[in-house]
DNA sequence: GCGGACTGCTTACCT
DNA sequence: ACAGGTAAGCAGTCCGCG
């Protein structure tokens, strides 16, 4: 047995003997007690391997600061840079000629000007000098109405801020293990065996010449074991004067009630007296410690007390609700600010003494919700998400908060703290190995991870590699003038340029289709034709002849472009690596493990990658990178599709990056894989069989059953939110007969089991046996209700009829409506009777969603007809 | 004034 | 606030209809 991979290069492990693990502490008296930041925050002059969270700039000292974390002592420690680093911009004005500037140099936190050297890509990496203005303050650069960003005709890396530019700076790379040694940062570096190195190299082959000093800077993030980072979840509920509706945490003007923590040692509820009984029971709560009190205040000091200690706290929605609450709550019964162990920013809220992750966000995060969790929650709520991955949901409640009784309320708050900890913790702490993973490859702090969207992330990630490597940061303007325009134009109209193929499928049921695609397609071509912003329409003459096809542009042969390295790498070390050891039975389960989480991390970031470049809000938006990307997607599965029928293949479907082969040979497919690495240079690899795909000429829009014998079910209307549940539930039926299809001969005998489902969802429909729920459609409001003004869909009709019952609306909500004989046609299901159901509507959409499953079998719907014409029978 | 053809809006899906 | 492509249902508009 191999050693795990969390200690096999560090030893972590020695040193948890020697030393404590932190306890929380009994509260049984409540003190006031004001102890200054200073003392709260000394930190030793040495520490050791401790894991580096966040980092911030400290007005008062003007200094930049880190927050590390030691998972021994379960402490947050502060350090403050001792490199004497300063805010600054740079500008392409001579020193000289900005030194007369009065405004500038004798702006009150001015400080010097020093001339330097970048290179500048977007112009065929030429020197260009430039001046570094530095202030003391990063408000002074810019930010204010005072600003020197704004007092110079052109500013470069003037828009950074000033927390990233020190984490550029200094090389810090948040999420990795630091010590303090002599009062110095120093990074701990890993031990890569020389065995793994080897390994990799050979996984990666020739194409490491392509980003090995990428590599290099890299294998480190994957290779340092992630700590246990200890944490506590936090919810609070509060006081309310009306049933349905939430209290306005800005106002907090009403009592908080119950506050529950929930961790490995520590859980907890402190609830506030209500009622008048002598003797409460808390027989729900099993060993969970409760403090009760008769004072809201003295609740609150607790609660406060234990923030002050408490270095790494959960919520979930904790910025927009709790913490904002209990701070401003805080401020109403009389704290002072300074005795709030809450920081409030602009649009994040913080612990004073640690650090505070908000799980809303990051879940919220699309891409964390479609290439981590599989899109396997839909909507971003406490109960969405725990059922989707936790399998198991919120404690229902049969009355509003405010009438529970003391011990129903803390059971309610407890288990909402509990399972916010245990989104954190499933899966061997799969999201906070995630998060760490993500901090160190994008160079983000945890703050700006679990708050902030993909782009950021990759925008830092970039920005990082330009200032480690001397680049000049481009300006999005800059990038927009070179490099802005497009060739092609898009399908849909208002998109910007044209994206992928899908080739018209062939109508039927096909028996043994293979179906090949291209592994990460967009990212490989980004790393084959070299796609970066500086590559793309290069200056040089003898460059214009390395033509992307069916566009007008054409890709630098002199140089490496940085994004195509960056994105090569991260690609082939994701595939080629990690995706290949997660299945390795040689090593340990634990190392198998945390390939896993790696390749996992890993996709989220390179899935997202060509589609930043074609989107204007990022700062390094570049069209033509994006429009050659599908140029060349659209390319390469044209050119397979032409090479598998001159080999006399079949293909019968195919959408973006794959091709549907019908009944191929195994030596033909090893041909056409081969015939692909060959000749377009990129990964064609067998990603499903079936024994038997049935195509409808609609696209996107198909089922087949697996060599396995699992049911593959694509875009049909049975599987959408939108399709009411009794009619999902005669589609599942249809679905389970189908699975048992092998040949010709059982088909005939599935489709006489289909004809009597479909009756049967007829007939009960007729009857009026579906119940309210399993008729609801269920849409989502995808913005504020006033804003529907082109048009009013039903689910905003249904919305409005909610609205004025009083019922409160919000973006994201999912509306479920039935449809109604009575005005305006539909209804909320909360105000709808069975009685007023409009039956012949709810018919066409049991014939629409049997459709397309039965298009697809070649079964025509209209030999049902009859069926639609029971009711004469009744 | 009413219905059919058409366009545009909106949502949910696929890659 | 990562992209474009496709399907579907409905809202709204225009036009023809003696």
């Amino acid at each position: 047995m191999s050693q795990s991979t969390l200690d096999f290069f560090f030893n972590i492990k020695e040193k948890v003997e020697e030393k404590k693990e932190k306890k929380y502490e009994e509260i049984s008296e409540i003190k006031e007690n004001a102890v200054s930041l200073e003392i709260r925050r000394s930190t030793p002059k040495d520490v050791l391997n401790c894991i580096l969270l966040d980092v911030g700039y400290d007005g008062k000292k003007e200094k930049a600061f880190v927050k590390l974390y030691d998972p021994i002592r379960n402490r947050i420690y502060f350090w403050y840079d001792n490199t004497d680093h300063h805010p600054y911009c740079l500008t392409d004005i001579p020193k000289e000629e900005l030194e007369k500037n009065k405004r500038i140099v004798g702006h009150p936190s001015f400080l010097k000007i020093e001339e330097i050297e970048k290179i500048d890509l977007l112009h065929d990496g030429k020197i260009v000098r430039m001046s570094k203005i530095c202030a003391r303050d990063p408000l002074a650069i810019g930010g204010s109405s005072n600003s020197i960003r704004n007092m110079l005709p052109s500013a470069w890396e003037a828009h950074i801020p000033y927390r990233k530019c020190y984490i550029m700076d200094a090389g810090i790379i948040p999420g990795m293990i630091y010590s303090i040694k002599d009062g110095d940062l120093v990074l701990e570096k890993p031990n890569i065996p020389r065995v793994t190195i080897n390994e990799l190299y050979s996984a990666l082959k020739d194409d490491i010449n392509l980003y090995e000093d990428i590599l290099q800077d890299f294998l480190p993030l994957f290779f340092t074991p992630i700590p246990k980072i200890k944490r506590v979840a936090m919810d609070i509920e509060v006081e309310s004067p009306q049933a349905d509706v939430i209290p306005d945490s800005s106002e907090a003007a009403y009592h908080v009630i119950a506050v529950a923590f929930s961790s490995d040692d520590l859980n907890e509820v402190h609830i506030l007296r209500r009622s008048n009984k002598e003797n409460i029971t808390w027989n729900l709560l099993g060993d969970v410690k409760i403090h009760l009190y008769d004072n809201e205040k003295d609740l609150i000091s607790a609660v406060f007390k234990r923030l002050w200690e408490i270095p790494i706290l959960v919520t979930f929605n904790g910025d927009n609700f709790d913490m904002l609450y209990l701070y401003n709550r805080g401020l109403r019964l009389g704290f002072s600010r300074n005795n709030i162990p809450i920081t409030v920013g602009k649009d994040y809220t913080d612990l004073k003494n640690g650090i505070h992750i908000d799980l809303y966000p990051f879940f919220h995060n699309k891409s964390i919700q479609s290439y981590a969790f599989g899109n396997s929650y839909k909507e971003t709520t406490l109960e969405a998400i725990t059922q989707a991955l936790l399998n198991k949901g919120k404690v229902p409640l049969n009355k509003p908060i405010p009438d529970l009784s003391e011990e129903e309320l803390a059971y309610y708050c407890f288990t909402d703290a509990q399972i916010t900890y245990e989104l954190t913790s499933f899966n061997d702490d799969l999201v906070m190995k995630m998060i760490i993973l993500m901090m160190r490859i994008s160079k983000l702090p945890i703050l700006d991870i679990t708050r902030q969207s993909i782009s950021a992330w990759i925008r830092n990630m970039i920005y990082f590699e330009h200032r480690k490597r001397n680049y000049l940061i481009p300006r999005p303007e800059d990038i927009l003038k070179e490099k802005g325009q497009v060739s092609t134009k898009a399908i849909i109209k208002g998109k910007k340029y044209m994206g992928a193929i899908v080739v018209e499928p062939i109508e039927g049921v096909h028996f043994n289709v293979v179906v090949l695609d291209f592994a990460s397609l967009y990212p490989s071509i980004i790393k084959r034709w070299n796609l970066s912003y500086e590559t793309i329409r290069c200056p040089h003459e003898e460059c214009k002849s390395n033509v992307i096809p069916e566009t007008s542009h054409w890709v630098c042969k002199k140089r490496r472009g940085i994004t195509s390295a960056l994105v090569g790498f991260l690609r082939d070390i994701r595939v080629k690596w990690f995706k290949m050891k997660a299945k390795d039975p040689s090593i340990s389960k634990d190392e198998r493990s945390m390939y896993k989480v790696i390749q996992a991390t890993l996709k989220v970031f390179i899935n997202a990658t060509y589609g930043v470049f074609g989107s204007e809000h990022f700062e390094l938006y570049c069209p033509p990178v994006a429009e050659s990307t599908t140029a060349l997607g659209r390319f390469s599965i044209m050119k397979t599709k032409e090479k598998a029928e001159e080999m006399g293949i079949k293909v019968i479907y195919g959408d973006t990056d794959s091709v549907f082969l019908y009944n191929p040979t195994p030596e033909q497919v090893e041909h056409l894989k081969r015939w692909s690495i060959n000749s377009l240079g990129i990964e064609l690899d067998v990603d499903k069989v079936y024994r038997w795909v049935a195509l409808s000429n609609r696209k996107k829009n198909y089922l087949g059953v697996l060599e396995n014998g699992t049911i593959d079910v694509k875009g049909l209307l049975g599987k959408k939110r939108n399709t009411p549940e009794f009619a999902k539930k005669a589609f599942h039926e249809i679905l389970q007969v189908l699975s048992k299809v092998n040949n010709m001969e059982d088909f005939e005998l599935a489709k006489k089991k289909i004809i009597k489902i479909v009756q049967e969802a007829y007939r009960k429909l007729e009857r009026g046996e579906v119940s309210l729920e399993d008729l609801a459609i269920k849409v989502q409001l995808t913005k504020p209700l006033k804003a529907y003004t082109k048009t009013t869909p039903q689910h905003v009709k249904a919305a409005r009829l909610l609205e004025h019952k009083g019922k409160k609306v919000l973006v994201g909500q999912i509306i479920s409506f039935v449809k109604t004989t009575t005005s305006p046609g539909v209804k909320p299901i909360e105000l709808a009777k069975i009685s007023e159901i409009d039956i012949q509507k709810y018919k066409e959409y049991l014939q629409s969603t049997f459709e397309q499953v039965l298009d697809a079998l070649g079964i025509d719907i209209e030999q049902f007809e009859g069926i639609t014409s029971l009711s004469s029978w009744f």
